[in-house]
Order: C-alpha cells, then structure tokens, then sequence
DNA sequence: AACGGCATTGTTAACGTGTGCATTTCTATG
DNA sequence: CATAGAAATGCACACGTTAACAATGCCGTT
C-alpha cells in the first residue's frame, strides 16, 4: 500500500539509504556498477520519489503559477488558450503548471517561495498590483505579462498595443474613412486604455476630431460588442468605420449589422485587434491586428525558467511587435 | 531571509512549537486565551506554513490535476476555457489546480498519492487509456470527462453526445433535407465517433441512405472544415445540408460557402456541434447542440473533493443531456 | 613499510510540521 | 486533605529526502 521509499531500496540493495539516494540522482560519487544495481531495483519496484520530502529539503516546490486577473468576464477563451499553450509548451516536465485567477483567492497566503518556484503573471488590469507587489515583497522569481508595470522590479514582456491601435487606426483613414468610431475593452483594464490612446493619437495626427458619441463602452465579450454597434448605427450621423477593441467584440458588432440588414463592409467597415483564430473565417474576414501572446507567453516562461536556474536576469522590459493583419472588412472609399 | 516556522513563534510566546500547531489548527486542547495570542502573533510575523512540510506528515499534497487530452490540436479554445472556468470555480484556494496535457508528459512518474490529491482527465480519445489506468492503479481520487471509461472503475461524467447528433440529424431530416453530409470530427477521438453513430442512426431510422462521399474528415479545427466543405462543393450531387462536427469546423465551413458566391442557408444550410460562445453571433447564426462541458466539469470537480473528504463514492457514470439549438442557419425546404 | 590521496560508502543531522504519549497544573469531590 | 480526573502543555519521534562530514579500503609513491 504505502508506496516504496529509498530505504526500502536500501534494504534489497544492501546498501545504505544515502547510496540509493545518491545513485538516483546520478550523483558522479557512486560506483557505476552499484548504480545501475540500485536503479534497476528502483525500476523494478516502481519507485516514484516523494515530492513532498524533497521540496522540504531542497527547498524548492517545483510548482510553477500562472495567473490571470479573472478567470470570468474580460478573459476570453482563445487569450486563455494562447497563453496556457505558450507557457505549457516550455516547461519541462518536472514542473507542475498551476493555473488559476487572482480573484479566486482571498488572501495571497500561500503565495511564497516555499510554494512557487516561480510565477508568471498575466496581468489584464491594475488591480493586480497588489498581487504582484506581495509576490515581489516575497522574493518569488515573477514574470509579468502583457501590462507594463513600473513600481516594483519585475521581468516584464508586454505587447505594444498603443502603437497597434495606432497603425490599424491610421490604415483606417488612409481608406479614405474620417468618421471612424471606437468600441472601448474593458473598464480599468490596461490594454483598453493603451488601445484608445493609439486610436486617439492617430486622428489627432490626421486632425480627425470625434463627436462624443463615437466613443462606446464594451468589456470586451461579444455582447457588449453587438449592443456598442446597435447604439452607433442609431446614430444621426453614422461613422463609416469602427475600431472595435479586441475580435470578441468584432463580431458582435458585425452581428448588428448584419441584424438591421446592412452588410459589411458595404455599409460599414468593421476592424477588430488580437487576431483570434476565428477572425480570418468570419465572413467577411476580419482586419484586426495580430497580438502574440502565444510567443509572449513563451518568452516569459523560458525568461522565469532561465532566472530560476542561474538566478540571473539581463534585461527587464521587453516590447513585443503588433502586426496589422489586413482581411476584408474594411472598404476603402 | 529565511521565512519564520512554527519554532520561531513558540520561542515568541514561550511555548512548544507542538502548542503553536495546535493553536494554529484550532485544536480544542489549546486555552482559547493562549490559542489567540498565539494566531497574533503568527498575524504579526506574516508566518505561513511550509506545505511541503505538512504535506509531507499529512500525507496531502493539495494538489488537484486537471489533465487534457493534449493541449494541441484538437482541444479548442472554447472547451479549454469552459473546462477551466468550470473546475476552477468550485475548488476552494486550499488547492492548487494543475493543468497540463497529458501528451507533455514523458513519463508517469510523477503521478502518485503523494502528489496528487485528485486528478480530473478531461479525456477526449481513447488514448488516455494507459494514463487513466496508472492513475486508477495508483489508487489516485479519479474523475473521467467527457469520454466513457469501461475498464476501469472511475467516476464518470459525460455529455450525450450521440443522442445531440441523432436529435440534431433528425431535426435536418424534418426540415425537409434528404442529402445530408457530415464532416467529421479528429480521428480516433471518442467524440468524433458517437457524433457519428449519432448522425447515422437518424438517417438509418428515416430511411436514408447516403453516398460515401458525404462522409469527409476534418480534425474539428477552422481549416479543417473549411477544407473538408470545400470539397463537398465540388461534388456533382452537393449536398442540401451538412452536419458539422463542431462549431469551429462549421464557421470554416460557412466560409468556404461565401467564398464561393453562395450563401447559408440559402443555397446550403449548415449546422454545428458545441454550441460555441462565437456562434450565435456568426452570420448566419449557427444551428448546433449544445454541450455543457462547464457544468459537468464543475460536477466532476465537485464529485472529486467530496470524494477525496469523505473517500466515499455513491454513483459512477453519470449522463450530461444535450440540447438542439435552432438559430438561422439551417433552411427549410 | 609508512603514508597521502582517491574512490566509495556510511553516519548523522537537517528541512518544518503533526501527533501519541507523558507530564504538569488545576479543579472538584469525597 | 487526599485524590481522581480533566485541562493544558511539552517531549520525542515520524514523514522521505539530501548533504556535510566521517570512515573505510585500495593503490601508488617515497
């Protein structure tokens, strides 16, 4: 029943409880010979090593976090889904991948360096801050992803959303459109704020002002897309062109379009951002600008890796390019 | 440094470390006045417990195991994420949840009681099989989704996807349709064969018979069902309707339609399976089945813990309905 | 022959926590 | 006042592993 220890091994090896220890790990002290005695007896009894036990020792957890800021609403499912594969993809499997939300727990206690060998967190919002601090202030090795954070030092790998926005915006007037609308993410939540700036930055560059009502709130899901386009196609003076912040609500928008009749981009041209993988299947096909959380995932999980096992970091802050991805949603007129 | 241990509190209240455990685990041998003033002092000193070190006495390791299939292709983002969101959202922040493919695993080694508490396998082919029976070998808490399991004795939960199919076939036959494709789902996936006993056993039942060249494989990714409708309109007899194996394959599929000029449902009527967050917002909304793959995680995971506290279990296979989800892309003729 | 050094193995303690049993202190009861 | 018993606390060990240090045996060198 209870499972086979190293000094079980020890006893049918003949041989001391340090020796089998030692041969297992392949420790240069042992003879040969007696190592490969004591690892085919460990393989023939079903050995598995006590994590437990040597975590308590070694002092390392071999437990890995990945973090979001929710699990709910705002996190959608293809986000989850590139950065679980980016950062699955790395890690050997020595480590366990613990995936769970910031707002799921109700106090960081177990949050120290006993737990987690390192954290990666994938930060959506502001209110994380005090996560990350404590996870700072607790000496874990820490990641953060996608939102730039200056109070504490952390390995930071963010996507330059601003200078997206800023591209796909300017691409829009450069179709010839000047009434171009925006369908804003999630309140509080970085990248929405870091989008509307390169949207905002790119008229005032082309000295295209925007009435008040061009700017619509969304959270970033599908329905609050289909209900941001159903209030700008009650507009007076209907815009010719919408940002919509991420793809979610691309296709939401599109939805109320095509509800009312209208088609895109006939009627009105549609751009989303982060290039999800249904985007290029939609009909028409979406123009939205590529977000590579999938290679950022990856980076920063190899960078948590790196520093876990030579303690050394070089570089701190490091931007990853966006891409404008031109499809068919938007005319130029 | 160091982080502070029980030792450090006792010599703080001039106590045995053996009272400061108890006091900290509301033992009813502890004074209350002494208990208190020992849980402020732990307050003060920020002390949290080392849970290898517990983990390593109780024999616990708080470790829940959520494993998929594989996390490459084949799993798309839609079920991870319900999957995820189900799961996580009855575990308490005593545990931690770890997710992992089980493809990402060289070697079982690591899985063993002292662990893992639990593991949920989200199993979606049959060859999980060998990794579902080491974890039943090694006495492991065991929960199966999404897939039946016969040779061992697990807890089961599982949607009914072949009655979703025979359902969502039958409704095509009703509304007219008499050639009727299917594009299928990854070989050797267990979902991919109910789907089509399910689809088969309409048709079988309705006195339908179909041409060899209405069964077309995908891998239930976007591409693949773009592929696969593609050429199913190249056939000389294209079909009236054609049943996707998934809602990603449909919308893939729905492209390949209006590439071609063509619309849905106009000229050919589509319909899905998943019921996907994107697909009542394609155009035209997809008819599909839905599959409440959060719901049962969230029973599975619920099943699990009440297992692991009371090491009792009542039922085993457990029945998780589908449900037909008409929307606009199916047309009556 | 004595001795230094290398290769190999063993002894022992340590990591931080929980628990069976012994011990002390207090209270009530006769 | 003696004592039984309850309440509160401490002692010592266990969990399974690693590692510093000690010990042993062997070989070659002077």
């Amino acid at each position: 029943m209870s499972s086979v220890t190293i000094k079980d091994i020890a006893k049918l090896a003949g041989v001391s409880h340090t020796t089998v220890s030692r041969a297992l790990n392949d420790s240069p002290l042992i003879n040969p010979e007696t190592k490969e005695r004591i690892k085919a007896i460990a393989g023939s009894v079903n050995y598995t090593p006590n994590y437990s036990a040597r975590s308590l020792v070694l002092d390392r957890s071999y437990n890995l976090g990945l973090f979001f800021t929710t699990l709910h609403t705002g996190t959608s499912a293809g986000f989850l889904y590139e950065a679980i594969k980016g950062v699955n993809d790395v890690i050997k499997d020595g480590y366990n991948l613990i995936v769970r939300g910031i707002d799921d727990y109700k106090s960081f206690h177990k949050m120290n360096r006993k737990n987690f060998d390192g954290i990666i967190v994938m930060s959506q919002s502001d209110s994380d801050q005090s996560f990350i601090e404590y996870a700072s202030d607790k000496e874990i090795p820490l990641v953060v992803l996608n939102r730039p954070v200056e109070s504490v030092q952390v390995m930071n790998f963010v996507p330059d959303d601003q200078s997206g926005a800023y591209r796909l915006t300017e691409y829009l007037v450069q179709q010839g459109h000047r009434h171009i609308a925006i369908i804003e993410g999630k309140q509080g939540f970085k990248s929405t704020q870091a989008r509307r700036d390169g949207y905002r930055e790119a008229l005032r560059k082309h000295g295209i002002s925007v009435p008040e009502a061009y700017y619509v709130s969304g959270n970033y899901d599908l329905e609050s897309g289909h209900a941001a386009m159903s209030k700008l196609l009650e507009l007076p003076d209907r815009p010719t062109a919408v940002f919509c912040c991420n793809d979610d609500m691309a296709l939401g928008a599109v939805k109320a379009v095509t509800e009312r009749g209208l088609s895109v981009p006939e009627d009105i041209s549609v751009a989303g951002f982060d290039d999800n993988l249904f985007s290029a299947f939609m009909s028409p096909a979406l123009t939205t600008v590529r977000r590579p959380i999938e290679e950022l995932s990856r980076a920063g999980a190899e960078k948590l890796l790196k520093f876990i096992e030579t303690k050394h970091s070089e570089q701190s802050l490091v931007l990853f390019h966006t891409e404008l991805v031109i499809r068919d949603s938007v005319k130029s007129i």
